[in-house]
RNA sequence: CGGGGUGUAGCUCAGUCCGGUAGAGCACUCGCUUUGGGAGCGAGAAGUCGUCGGUUCAAAUCCGGCCACCCCGACCA
């Protein structure tokens, strides 16, 4: 295989696909801007909607399943959305194709009457459908989640980070008061940065977006954001609350207890494959992928050494016992029987794909009584007993999820600055990192700044994001020199 | 959509300037030796050189059109 993987700080973007490609996580396909997963990068997924999918459960919401095409007149109904969007629809026009002279070509005779749009999110749909459904407050809320593919028809495209079509969820309710809608915008978020900070090992800021960048149609996008490790931001997740714009769009009423007719107010929040390139960009190295235990969706590859004239037997046969006492503890594990590939091979193998724990095991192991564990996160090898064995992998596997927390906890930390000058500002995001800066307030500024520094204002953070840091305290906005009312985070950007 | 780059074996690329029998490494197949950090030797299979056209006795190579992909920007989860 000898897979070369280009050093970080040769060139980041390089290193970013060499990981993808040798770690067998995604790959380019025909058409530009959409991309095949095969096992390695789709369990990965898989892994990531379960315990997503857990969470939405355990707050009371069900999935639904709505479709894919969305007829065109729906997008208009909502002036912002239609704004946001239409830039970037794949559009379904023709229902047939026919033979011509040896070509397939589209039949022009098999025009749609209404153009069909490729859902790039499904506010329009839903909103429709949910007119239907909701008569009376008892009706409300609706907690609804689906998981689904969206196309965004980008100029550019990088795997995982932005594609054409993605993978995602996007959860749609539908409630009978305001509160009650910023309450799940809310709490949505903050599951949204539990999944980040527990299942994926990977800090993020909680906050609210600025004006100009708010979800087109939302009264307010909430977001977590998290650093990566070249120094730029990537927004990881978003919660918008929607008011009443799209029950407006749709003439979604409901009756309230006083018998009189009302709007419905309206939250969306979702995540995507994204949350991989996330992954990716936090955690890895110049060896490659590495992984959260929670998320492998291999956390423990078994490779027995065998010999010429060694009792191969007795190694095989201990290496199936260790599967199936780890498998048996609920581990993900694999036995690497295979004789075509030697130990290093597999050994090299295991570290490109980003497995948290190798296991080795020859016959002076077998003689011993013992097993080499190595760590993918830290390269640190040693030998243990196999008796103990499950319980020292449960062990490793947590401090690993939690060292990775911690790196990367600690590497947030030592690129976020208070910053007090538009100098000082643009040093800290030319070099990489959260400036926390004063922010006047207005778009005007927040252009400046853009247009000047490439640098975006990611969020307006939550209290208490930043330990030590008062980003709610009132100052000076050190690029227009107007009164602040507090810190937001300014960063370069995915 | 602007700037740059690249299309040759499954993959990475050499060969193109200066036209003359299609190459290497890795991967793959078979055999033997190996196996505690990406094995060695031998044999073998594998390419209408992105595509269409032009020049020429002769084109991967020169000329023109087209297409695709990658990188950097503008736009975006």
């Amino acid at each position: 295989m000898a897979e070369r993987i280009t050093p970080r700080d040769q060139d980041y973007a390089q290193w970013y696909q060499d990981v993808v490609r040798a770690a067998k996580l995604a790959e380019t396909s025909p058409v530009r801007g959409s991309m095949v997963l095969p096992p390695n990068g789709y369990e990965l997924w898989e892994n990531m909607q379960r315990g997503l999918d857990g969470m939405f459960k355990a707050t009371g919401h069900r999935n639904a399943y709505f479709p894919l095409f969305i007829p065109k007149s729906f997008l208009a109904r909502e002036a912002e959305h239609v704004e946001g969007f239409a830039k970037e629809c794949a559009v379904v026009t023709h229902y047939r194709l026919k033979e011509d002279n040896g070509d397939l070509v589209v039949d022009p005779e098999a025009e749609l009457e209404e153009p069909l749009i490729v859902r790039p999110t499904s506010e329009t749909i839903i909103w429709d459908t949910y007119a239907k459904w909701i008569q009376s407050w008892r009706d409300l809320p609706i907690l609804i989640n689906q998981w689904a593919n969206v196309v965004r028809w980008e100029m550019r495209t990088r795997l995982f980070l932005r594609t054409a079509e993605f993978l995602w969820q996007e959860g749609h309710t539908a409630h009978a008061t305001e509160q009650e809608a910023v309450d799940e915008t809310r709490q949505m978020l903050d599951v949204y940065a539990t999944f980040a900070e527990e299942w994926m090992a990977m800090p993020v800021v909680k906050g609210v977006k600025t004006a100009s960048e708010r979800f087109p149609g939302a009264v307010d996008t909430y977001c977590i954001e998290a650093l990566m490790q070249d120094g730029k931001a990537l927004q990881a997740g978003t919660s918008h609350f929607l008011g009443q714009n799209f029950a407006k769009a749709f003439e979604c009423t409901f009756q309230n207890q006083d018998n009189e007719a009302e709007y419905v107010w309206a939250t969306s929040w979702g995540v995507s494959t994204r949350l991989i390139g996330a992954l990716i960009m936090t955690h890895s190295d110049d060896q490659g992928l590495v992984l959260p235990p929670k998320l492998a969706p291999t956390q423990v590859a078994i490779v027995p050494i065998l010999k010429k004239n060694g009792d191969n037997e007795a190694v095989l046969g201990a290496a199936r016992e260790m599967r199936d006492a780890l498998l048996n503890a609920g581990f993900r594990v694999i036995l690497d029987d295979r004789d075509q590939y030697r130990p290093g091979w597999k050994f090299a193998q295991y570290e490109v794909e980003g497995v948290p724990v190798r296991l080795a095991i020859g016959p002076r192991d077998v003689e011993n009584g013992t097993v080499e564990m190595a760590r993918r996160d830290t390269g640190e090898k040693q030998s243990i007993q196999r008796d103990a064995l499950a319980g020292t992998v449960r062990e490793t596997l947590d401090a690993i999820q939690a060292g990775l927390f911690e790196a990367a906890r600690q590497r947030r930390e030592e690129n976020t600055y208070v910053v007090d000058s538009y100098d000082r500002l643009q040093e800290v995001v030319e070099a990489g990192g959260f400036a926390l800066a004063h922010w006047d307030g207005t778009a005007e500024t927040e252009a400046k700044v853009k247009e000047e520094t490439k640098a975006t204002i990611r969020c307006i953070p939550f209290p208490d994001q930043f330990p030590g840091v008062d980003t709610q305290e009132a100052g000076t906005d050190p690029v227009s020199g107007a009164p602040s009312e507090g810190r937001v985070v300014y960063a370069k950007a995915y």
